[in-house]
DNA sequence: AAAGGTGCTGAAGGCTTGCTGAAGCCACCT
DNA sequence: AGGTGGCTTCAGCAAGCCTTCAGCACCTTT
């Protein structure tokens, strides 16, 4: 899965970079406008994800651009929340989604997955760590079968874990992945979500899925 | 199945293709009437969707020609709700059902399996979900065998929500395809609805089939 | 052994989200 | 024209979630 994203605040576009080229895809990044629309018409992509505001050109005019050329690939636009995107003139120029600014990586990978998925048929696969089942689609969790029910903001933190299975991931990471990447949060929610979550998947099975890594951060792992 | 669609608006082709091809039909889209002609004459269709207004040729003479031809595919219509279609002049040419803009997606998808079942004698498959069963011909539901009356709307919710059973679907998602696609609505009517469908098909039958995923959407699931 | 750092967890407040009854509107049918 | 029924909007209510805080436990370092 190929996905190009343009996007001028640097910072933000590496670090989504790095969080979906961590989950599987390939990402390529350009900063400018005129360079983005150039980018995708010279190369094949499965997803656009589009600043609205770039220097060179803006979102709208690539993503009306690329349509009048016959080009169908499915585009993501990205907006600050204020009044700046119009969404209906954004899906009249042919973007397919959009997502105002400031979001979650959560809320975006699920966004991309659903454009996807669209395309490719099947939605996205479920991760199983040891007996512990985290399915996607379905907002679901399975230990050894059984649902067990999680809030939002417990799930998400728990598929960030999943789709790290077996490495080490920093309260730092999952604050920035789950919650908002500009959010600066104390790092304590994030102990008490692990703590919520240990309490519905661990202790009443007897595990030790979630493993504490003093001064690192957390690790899901199966042996436990 | 093979559907061609011939609509110059990118936005609304892309849009029905895109669900079409979700629930397994093979679709081509072909923005141009000149090309939607050359392309129904090549290849072998099982349904014809035509825009009336399009570029190079209107719907009506790609449906003449064709009909000329001797081709006999089913033709749907789509035309603007003033008085561009002449419903008289469309049936005369040969096509076989309209559908005026703005329409719903379901009510689309209702007018195509309706055109499709003439030929094809049997219609599309009932969904069962648990001891809920959903027959989209009929539109009828059957909680234990036992009919339980809906409003068209109700219907409409239930059954997509059916199409994506164990899966989360979010109201945005539900307003965008049981709504007219162009609807901006409040998600508060899907609240509405679901409400009601819980008062029919869950409260009288002691179930909760219905579930609520905070912050995410709804899901329709079998135990329960 | 003491002290500081790091992590865990129970409780509470504030706030978002969802639910639902009621009223108005519109379209259709009679 | 009048009536009926469904759809949507509105507003108030309820519930649940998220976050913050504080106190405690444990580990590490001095």
């Amino acid at each position: 899965m190929r996905l190009l994203i343009v996007e001028d605040e640097r910072r933000l576009a590496l670090s989504l970079a790095r969080g979906l080229t961590a989950e599987g895809f390939t990402v390529d990044v350009v900063h400018d406008g005129t360079d983005g629309l150039h980018q995708a018409t010279e190369e094949e992509y499965d997803l656009l994800i589009l600043d609205v505001m770039l220097p060179g050109m803006s979102g709208y005019r690539i993503c009306s651009a690329l349509r009048a050329a016959g080009d169908e690939t499915p585009i993501l636009m990205l907006t600050a929340k204020d009044g700046e995107y119009d969404e209906a003139e954004g899906l009249d120029v042919g973007a397919d989604d959009y997502v105002t600014k400031p979001f979650s990586y959560v809320v975006l990978r699920a966004r991309i997955r659903a454009l996807l998925r669209r395309r490719t048929r099947g939605g996205s696969p479920v991760i199983t760590i040891g007996d512990l089942t985290v399915e996607p689609d379905a907002q679901r969790v399975l230990r050894d079968g059984e649902e067990v029910v999680l809030t939002a903001r417990e799930f998400a933190v728990l598929e960030h874990l999943a789709l790290h299975a077996e490495q080490v991931v920093s309260k730092r990471e999952i604050l920035e992945h789950v919650w908002d990447s500009a959010y600066r949060g104390d790092p304590n929610v994030v102990e008490v979500h692990i703590s919520a979550l240990r309490r519905k998947l661990d202790i009443p099975y007897g595990r030790r899925s979630i493993v504490t890594v003093r001064g690192a951060g957390y690790r899901l792992t199966a042996g436990g």
